[in-house]
DNA sequence: ATGACATATGAGATATGA
């Protein structure tokens, strides 16, 4: 079973460009951000007419998220829990069954988090905190749980072409990274770092600007994080870097694992 | 220090992104 995360930044504008790469790759399970519409703007029927069950937790112009499944949704969640007045789409949860047994899956958009020194910042420290308390929650479940999304986290310098570049971002800074460290030692396994160890030049997002794609000015940012029973499925993770390289891409690339049965 | 580049909104310029 295949599943994958991937920023599209606006579901509209990528819509030729996703269902050339779903056509390709046949993932089972796709988690989708950035949508920037609504629920009753999402294009449906195009991912519908590929065989995928269509679940969205919409906002006009900003965020939204999405998961797309070949197997049917039970049990759904929009938004995370924890701050009530959170009118922000950027958390999608449900539970799959398949033959072999369930699977929960969330689609996540971390905050971004800049500038350094505004609400922006404490929002996004405040929704980490959040996502901890509510992964801790899921960990108790001892079920196959896949965290998967834009969680706007450089978790290393490893995950930077230039690390230096980023220590004044929100995305690399210390309370953001130790947040990010904190899911991992719930007991979660990155799976990217799981399957390549400490490989350098694994990058998700390229800015669109001053040729970051064409310097391999890249960060790792997009991230699938699994429950210990999900990671003890885990036997393949890979970065769809050729996706960057498609007419008017996303400024991410999808990452693609794969779990046993 | 700023902008580059892209997208949505809405019809020009601004907000947001990372």
């Amino acid at each position: 079973m295949k599943i994958a995360t991937w920023n599209v930044n606006s579901i509209k504008a990528r819509l030729d460009n996703a269902l050339a790469w779903l056509r390709q790759a046949n993932p089972d399970i796709v988690c989708l951000q950035e949508l920037k519409c609504e629920g009753h703007a999402f294009p449906a029927q195009a991912f519908e007419e590929l065989g995928y069950n269509v679940l969205v937790h919409g906002q006009k112009t900003y965020n939204g998220v999405a998961i797309l499944s070949k197997f049917t949704p039970e049990d759904v969640t929009r938004g995370l829990a924890g701050e009530e007045d959170d009118t922000q789409a950027r958390y999608l949860e449900a539970v799959f069954a398949r033959k072999s047994g369930v699977v929960r899956v969330a689609s996540i958009y971390l905050p971004n988090g800049n500038p350094l020194g505004t609400e922006k910042f404490d929002y996004k420290l405040r929704w980490m905190d959040r996502l901890r308390a509510h992964a801790k929650a899921l960990l108790k479940l001892e079920e196959p749980l896949v965290l998967a999304g834009d969680y706007n986290v450089i978790p290393t310098p490893l995950d930077a072409r230039h690390p230096e570049n980023w220590v004044n971002d929100a995305l690399f800074q210390p309370q953001s990274r130790a947040r990010f460290r904190t899911l991992l030692n719930l007991g979660l396994t990155d799976a990217i770092r799981q399957v390549h160890g400490d490989t350098p030049g694994l990058y998700t997002f390229w800015d669109y600007q001053a040729g970051a794609w064409q310097r391999n000015n890249g960060i790792r940012i997009d991230h699938l994080l699994l429950s210990p029973q999900a990671a003890d499925l885990l036997t393949s993770a890979q970065i769809e870097r050729e996706v960057r390289t498609q007419e008017k891409p996303s400024d991410h690339v999808p990452v693609v694992i794969e779990l046993k049965a």
